[in-house]
DNA sequence: CGACTTATTGACAATAGTCAACACTCGTGG
DNA sequence: CCACGAGTGTTGACTATTGTCAATAAGTCG
């Protein structure tokens, strides 16, 4: 978006929220009134499933804006969780209706907004439904340093806010084989674990592993 | 919609486009002017990977509208193949767009349109994720039966408009998976398969399998 | 410091994939 | 109208990948 429309989204923020690590900006069923603009820190947001499984759905920091699958039914689809403690700007959404209307530009933003969280799960979706388990992982964290990298952080240097299983459950894969993968890719010398930092000693073998995904 | 919106909708379709089985009604990297509703027929749409590996990413039948993840980047994401004779309508996006500064209700169905498209592939990713193969089919089966009978057709006796190995690319099995599923489902009495005819017998029991996701 | 969560690793099991043979279907052209 | 052939579907035997269970280690937070 250029600096104009961002103006225009500023003077729709009323408030801010903080969140402690672990809150919830929202879950599911509660009534949809806004978007939300991640300021500091970074959530994750979880669908749930009938029977009380449950999916992360995607990692969300600096600049991402969430909660758009509430517009459908005028309440919240997934739960947003702080991943660690975060702070958050509420864009009420009728009022970014009302500015759409006239200001063309954001109109037209707002609607590349949608349909790019579209283009995201479609990714997500050829990543769970073709990619094996390795695989999964070198785009996952690839897309990590690409989204570090653009936000001036270490593209090579990961400090994961999310636990194994967190990681497992948004690649459809059990904690213990993500574990072992990390294990795997140090033996190869791809990357050097440490916890949660996470450093990529060789993002080409990395891509390559990702069959060009990123 | 309401058919005051639906009829300012009619008024932007400018032709209709007959498409052959197996026709594709546009490909990825195609420049993006219109979404399209289906008037007749079916169609599949694929997400294409950059090392080849292709997945389909939905099935989509009357009224339906497709093409929405073409928006972002005013370049089609995936391609949309005609599964049958189908005939579509092209909506033109920039004058969809303009109509929505002006008519409010409009605006705000196209909003929870897109939403919408948001909702449904978290729910494919849940399927993909977490959900084991005979689950997976169970989903399939009854996410069809529900949508045939929304447009007064059986919703126990299917037509499957597509071959074993484009149900298994859209669950994430191969094709032998999926054929050895419907065999099994047989065997239990809870489908009767004939070709590309299913009869649902049990729905209660596929909706057991599903876990209540349908 | 100590309780709890998170992470690693091994042994084994289950699920789904691979390869291969064969049967069936459908549309086309003789 | 029938025969042929390509594409589609089924099934079996075997393999590979990932999941499960369990024991232990390492972190983290009050």
């Amino acid at each position: 978006m250029d600096t104009a429309d961002l103006n225009l989204l500023d003077a729709l923020v009323t408030h801010r929220t903080r969140l402690k690590k672990g809150a919830a900006l929202y879950r599911v069923g509660d009534p949809f009134t806004a978007l939300y603009a991640i300021r500091i820190g970074s959530c994750k947001t979880t669908i749930l499933a009938e029977d009380g499984r449950e999916q992360i759905a995607g990692y969300h920091m600096l600049g991402d804006i969430i909660g758009l699958d509430g517009i459908s039914s005028d309440r919240h689809g997934c739960e947003a969780i702080a991943l660690e403690d975060t702070e958050v700007c509420a864009l009420p959404f009728d009022q970014l209706e009302e500015l759409a209307r006239t200001v063309t530009s954001l109109q037209h933003n707002l609607h590349k907004f949608l349909s790019r969280e579209i283009g995201v799960e479609q990714h997500v979706m050829l990543l769970l439904g073709s990619m094996r388990a390795e695989e999964r992982l070198a785009v996952f964290l690839l897309n990590l340093s690409d989204r570090y990298r653009l936000r001036g952080y270490s593209a090579t240097e990961l400090v994961l806010r999310m636990t194994r299983e967190e990681i497992g459950s948004y690649l459809g894969l059990k904690l213990e084989t993500v574990s072992r993968l990390l294990s795997r890719l140090q033996e190869e010398g791809l990357l050097q674990v440490q916890g949660r930092t996470v450093k990529l000693l060789d993002l080409a073998a990395l891509r390559q592993l990702a069959g060009r995904h990123c």
